[in-house]
DNA sequence: ATCGATCGTTCGGTATCGTCGAACATTCTT
DNA sequence: AAGAATGTTCGACGATACCGAACGATCGAT
């Protein structure tokens, strides 16, 4: 499994996962690996421009690299390409921010963002991370994931990110199931506290659920007194456009 | 040096060069590899998610750790940072698309742009890799950093994208001379046809050049008659306080 | 200014670990 | 159905990345 390349993964994510200046003898110990060791992965990473090291203090950071490989990805991610357009369209329809995202591990990531187009100041998520079950692309996704994968995931980490989000696997199993059904996501401030979001999942040509297009905004808009019939409605059709999309067949809706 | 992380590395920029769709075999043609060496590093690779395998067919993407990598990059960045007020100041200030970018190797790397406020549909160019030759902010940034490097630029290539783009030495040598002393370079046309740019370039506290702020839009609004007189002088005033907030002294402006 | 402590860096031996070539399996093409 | 091209497995060889320890530099404290 090539345990240096493994090692240098590690290194970036420990880069990456806040506390900046970082030295070789903190990164070493968090990793429990001789500082020599951890030295030469870092003079390799940092050759690569994977890493940079603070001119003075020798702290090391990420390096601009991952910056032009993060763009590639997403230039080559067929969902996001596919959604552009579509997302376009649902955030003009329903005047609120429009998410993309895939399932990365336990974690929603967000591969596109259109922002609600009201003139208001919005920062972009796109490449932000969060955890499947505090958000409503989350769990459309999770949904319609295989059984095996979804037992995984119920069964993983639940973090809680107010106070209304949902850590406890037999409810968290129990809405997986409305959602299945319903073909629709909701989420209630479950990840920020005043946010709502509604999304449905997008389907490949093997009926496998390779992401989810979701509408985000304020509570009071999109669940005042239940969802709003004409938020739901647009997501669940968007979603279903850009399935074909993406080569899934008529029947995509398919419950397991 | 590692081999291991440098042909990972190498792995990923050919993954991200364009050409999606690419295998095992191919990868280790171009890479000058043996098949099971490349399957070897590619397996790490996708362990890390750092690499992403077509289901079907065997084909290898760049995977989504990428993006959350390169999204911590951005978190992390001091330059960045400290500019998204100034350059949201800056683009109110004269209306235009405002871009913040660091040299990476042979090319300026966008790390910021805050887009032209009048609704217009905008693509964000984050991430996005310049030649140095072909933009102010690389102009801006190569006419400051040491004798040495800027040989090694002006010796390296000079990738032309336009009629205007300048690929000479000599002349870009003498364009970066004029730079050096007007404090702001000017871009017309030498990228995208029809679009013009000016920009300074902005200091640490050692009054080495991290990087450069410029505004970027349409020929005839920038450089009508000369370029606009207002934007320059905003420019240079926006970099100066950019300057200053990321601990530069009082003298930032000196001539090598 | 001197001493001590901490951190980054260098070095060389050793065993591990990655590399390679060749064979096998699988898929697509003709 | 046969062939070709690709992905995958295997085992042996030897280069190579790892480690511990020593060195050097930098910073802070006394």
């Amino acid at each position: 499994m090539i345990q240096s390349v493994r090692r240098a993964s590690r290194i970036l994510r420990e880069l990456g996962t806040g506390s900046p200046g970082l030295g070789v003898t903190e990164l070493a110990d968090r990793l429990g690996l001789a500082k020599a060791t951890v030295y030469g992965l870092l003079r390799a990473l940092e050759a690569e421009e994977l890493v940079e090291r603070d001119a003075e203090a020798g702290k090391y950071r990420l390096g601009p690299a991952l910056l032009q490989l993060g763009n590639a990805f997403l230039d080559n991610h067929e969902l996001r390409a596919r959604s552009l357009l579509w997302a376009e369209s649902l955030a003009g329809r329903v005047v609120e921010a429009v998410r993309v995202g895939v399932l990365n591990g336990t974690s929603v990531l967000i591969v596109h963002h259109v922002f609600r187009p009201d003139n208001s100041v919005q920062i972009l998520e796109v490449g932000a991370s969060i955890p499947w079950n505090a958000c409503a692309l989350g769990k459309a996704i999770v949904a319609h994931v295989d059984a095996g994968r979804r037992e995984e995931l119920l069964a993983g980490e639940l973090p809680r990110l107010t106070g209304r989000t949902i850590v406890d696997p037999l409810a968290l199993g129990a809405a997986l199931d409305e959602v299945a059904v319903d073909g629709v996501a909701l989420e209630d401030q479950e990840a920020i506290v005043g946010e709502a979001e509604v999304a449905a999942p997008v389907f490949d040509h093997l009926g496998s659920p390779v992401g989810a297009i979701g509408v985000a905004g304020p509570v009071e808009r999109l669940l005042n007194d239940g969802p709003s019939k004409e938020v739901v409605g647009a997501v669940k059709e968007i979603a279903r456009s850009l399935s074909r999309d993406m080569g899934a067949g008529r029947f995509i809706a398919r419950v397991r």
